[in-house]
DNA sequence: CTGAAAGCGCTTACAG
DNA sequence: CTGAAAGCGCTTACAG
């Protein structure tokens, strides 16, 4: 690997020379700019990023943390992150942390030895909270909500308005058996779905049904055939996420349950797949992208003011498709 | 931030004894071990992994580049290559490269510039090649196959079997008009798929019918419209991969066309949403994990050897779902 | 505009 | 077993 001192010798300069031609930091004589041009391009020489940031302190890079890089959700979340950091000239490096608090400790670390410029993470882990107060990178925490307020900021859905929505659409479709499958509680995302429902509920006399159950597909299975068991007369399911409501509907189609004829469904994040299987899943819209992209901003923009836990909620919104009987899905 | 010369300071030695005690290099004393572990501890000291790969040369870290991180074939893959990595004590650094030559060239950059100890690249771009030559660090290409021998591996599959598999599987099950949609030509990995069909047909006196198409969901959605008014007798559908496949099945619904009674479809890749959605998608099966965990080892153990472009067949195989009216589907 | 020098935070011969 | 020193490949005051 040529160095930068290979190239200065070539072109005749200092390495100082060189390293000012590569930066554009002060203005460096034509003739032996020329010369040092020629030379790095003669010599293939590419300027070591690890060198370069150990001075720097920086390293173009953002970290995003996602649970699991199975759930198109958070796939979804990574690519935008990825293409708003690429717009400002930074670049995402992905851990896939398998919703383990000991690889998102390590993936923290490794971050901040790597002089990571900020650290996006998308996870519902409590015990992630502490971690999160001693680093003095800026971190910004997606689609989930601690009471730390040793990070830049929070970025989140109104998922209770979501649990309600989606509690209130069913009954306008005619539904009076709901059953809400929620996600594993204690977590804030989850819990604020069930609670959204579970107050409807209440405030219209239905019976509250609850099952509970992990985000992935194959829990989703499982926690159907349980729930048929347990409330044969259900007439309409809330979904914690989009996959299980996928898995529901695999499930309810294999024993030729109609939907949403006989027991209509909602989702919950609107993630491309909703819209894409036949049929469409009626869903609780998140605007992942917006998410997205103001994570990238705050680490940005807002990376370098004092840690004060603000927190940001976006909007969520019930879109109708095929899966729920409603007016205006036909 | 604490650095090892705090370390050294706190526990009395010097720096080169606590950075003994780090890497456990060569014994230390036990009583001097004892301050600097504990020193460590409560200055919450964590090395510097800049500096640290700026020396070695080595930064544990595995490049996985891909075209698309919205494509599940791609996501799992990096998901197993992920865990292989991580079973050896390395981590992974994904690129998003959106199936862009630029972004493709400054990822190897970044990489070879971060010290990465390998790079594993799915990636059909035939300019690649070029720049894969460039560099010295070990290189394997999966789901692909170029020209140069200047890397370690091609990890690739045996698509042209596949394509064949899945004509063959479609006329065993009463078809007799068979349209491929086949991937955008010239990359070995479409071109295969699309010869094994044509080939099979032209031995069997079918009609070769084709159409073609890019590897996502939106571009299958809109070629299938063009494939039902050009081929409005087709009665089997050979779908370049498993995304395209499920656009296929939402247009074919979309249109009251019933699967498999009207039109049979055999999707490519086996990707888990193949068996999650419903019906479940009879497609030919990839061993991804069986590639992706070879590449580590290709990586890791194969690294140092000169590059000689070996290349690495796997075997498909047809699993007949419900999208097909095979005798063993039912 | 430019070079010599010091330093980013570690690690490893080298000499004891 | 241990410390002083040199160096990984860059960058930036500092002095001209």
């Amino acid at each position: 690997m040529a160095g930068i001192r290979d190239v200065a010798r070539q072109a005749g300069v200092s390495p100082a020379t060189v390293s000012r031609v590569i930066n554009g930091t002060t203005p460096v004589a034509a003739d032996k700019r020329e010369r040092v041009l020629r030379a790095i391009e003669e010599m293939g020489f590419v300027p070591n990023e690890v060198a370069r940031s150990l001075f720097k302190k920086s390293s173009k890079t953002i970290g995003v943390i996602i649970p699991s890089i199975r759930n198109p959700y958070f796939t979804q979340l990574a690519d935008v992150i990825d293409a708003a950091a690429k717009e400002r000239g930074y670049r995402i490096v992905l851990y896939n942390v398998h919703h383990d608090l000991d690889q998102e400790r390590a993936a923290l670390q490794m971050l901040a030895a790597a002089n990571a410029d900020g650290v996006i993470v998308a996870s519902n882990n409590e015990a992630l909270q502490e971690e999160l107060a001693h680093y003095q990178m800026p971190v910004v925490v997606v689609d989930a909500l601690f009471q730390t307020r040793q990070v830049n900021a929070y970025l989140y859905c109104d998922y209770y308005q979501g649990g309600r929505l989606a509690a209130e659409h069913l009954t306008a479709c005619g539904c009076r058996n709901l059953v809400c499958i929620r996600g594993v509680q204690g977590l804030y995302t989850a819990q604020a779905r069930y609670e959204g429902y579970r107050d409807y509920c209440r405030e219209h006399g239905l019976t509250e049904q609850v099952v509970e159950c992990d985000y992935d597909f194959e829990a989703g299975l499982s926690m159907t055939e349980e729930l048929l068991e347990r409330f044969p007369q259900v007439d309409g399911i809330v979904a914690c996420n989009d996959m299980v409501a996928i898995s529901v509907y695999k499930i309810l189609h294999k024993r030729n349950i109609a939907v949403p004829d006989q027991i209509q469904l909602v989702g919950f994040d609107d993630i491309h797949l909703a819209s894409l299987i036949s049929p469409e899943l009626t869903t609780i819209h998140q605007p992942i992208d917006a998410m997205g992209r103001r994570a990238v901003e705050v680490i940005l923009n807002e990376g370098h003011l004092p840690k004060e836990g603000r927190r940001q909620s976006f909007p969520v919104s019930l879109v109708p498709r095929e899966t729920t009987r409603s007016k205006e899905s036909r």
